[in-house]
DNA sequence: GTCTATAGCCGGATAGAC
DNA sequence: GTCTATCCGGCTATAGAC
């Protein structure tokens, strides 16, 4: 088996084991079991235990980024107030669809913040999720021929800590009705700041 | 030493370990050792580790609400804007003052929904949360003669929503200027849904 | 290359001396 | 009651057989 193929099984193990069972338990023992290989393969593939939790951290960032705001592109909104409420609802979708990948989400981020060498990282993850929900602002815009009156970077920290404040509320409360309500509300306050061109 | 005496100096140092060094610290040894204690005169006090993991989570749970909320009964404030932005505004002078503090209640929150026996404490966390959120809104109201044309209950996962996304935005990055507009926007979002009475 | 076996450390919990 | 010493298990990492 050759080390590239070897990291991605390992990789998509660790994945699962992160999302099944959660950060704490996401040993090198318990990746290697998910993978069904031996102890010390592991370090065949990879150098440390921390190496391939900075690589995952690294990888889920893109993945969680192009999934989770997929819906603001969806061409079948015919208003802002459908592509937005659309997309939040849509990413709701994802949290109710695998709870556990977004609690591993938020484990990493806490995990992160707390080593130095690793703080870094969370704030690069931070950075592109407002960039990401930046550009899908701006695409509303262009696409229904509208402008913000607030500057989208903004606006895009408002829609990341609603995200992040909405997948909390659910998780702990399982409400979908409260979590659907939460989404009407967050979908006011995005277009208040909504103006004609 | 009392029991009782005993169980209150283990909890402090506990919680002190928990912000300094966060949960995945928070060892018997650290805390005893934080406590200048023997080892085994921790299970004098408590059953297992477990048990003072419940305990704090469930006293956390209130002492953070009276905190972090306060400023909305603050007295100074001559209008309902004044009143949630100040209030949001303290809350975040909180994490400001004391990161390590709220990163151990995402921590904590974290913990909790990933083992059976103590998601039902997560779920109470945030119940709490919204429920003093709520109180809080009905406390403006009152106080400035207005009312909300969205139930308190609702506009109060708003809060707790966006407090949450606050404190993970700023925690990631550290930015007081973006988590002053982002207060902004949330006071403005709040806002929109008062009326006179 | 790949495995078994083990080193060395830290964890929670407890036995037993005093 | 309070401590030291220890049990036992899980952890990361690696040595060494093949």
């Amino acid at each position: 088996m050759s080390v590239t193929e070897r990291r991605e099984l390992l990789f998509a193990a660790a994945v699962r084991v992160l999302e099944r069972d959660g950060l704490a338990a996401l040993s090198t023992r318990a990746i290697v079991a998910e993978a069904e290989m031996s102890l010390a393969s592991f370090h065949y593939a990879y150098e440390t235990h921390e190496q391939l939790l900075v690589e995952i951290i690294a990888a889920t960032i893109d993945g969680e980024l192009s999934a989770g705001l997929a819906g603001l592109g969806d061409a079948a909104a015919r208003t802002p107030r459908e592509a937005i409420h659309g997309a939040l609802t849509s990413y709701l979708e994802l949290v109710r669809a695998d709870p556990g990948r977004e609690q591993g989400m938020f484990e990493l981020t806490q995990h992160a913040l707390r080593r130095p060498t690793m703080t870094a990282l969370a704030a690069d993850q931070y950075a592109k999720y407002h960039a990401a929900a930046a550009e899908l602002l701006d695409h509303v815009a262009k696409r229904f021929e509208v402008t913000w009156s607030v500057p989208t970077a903004d606006l895009a920290r408002l829609v990341i800590a609603m995200t992040d404040g909405l997948t909390l509320a659910w998780l702990t409360s399982r409400d979908d009705e409260a979590a659907a309500r939460l989404i009407t509300l967050t979908t006011d306050a995005l277009l208040a700041h909504l103006e004609d061109s």
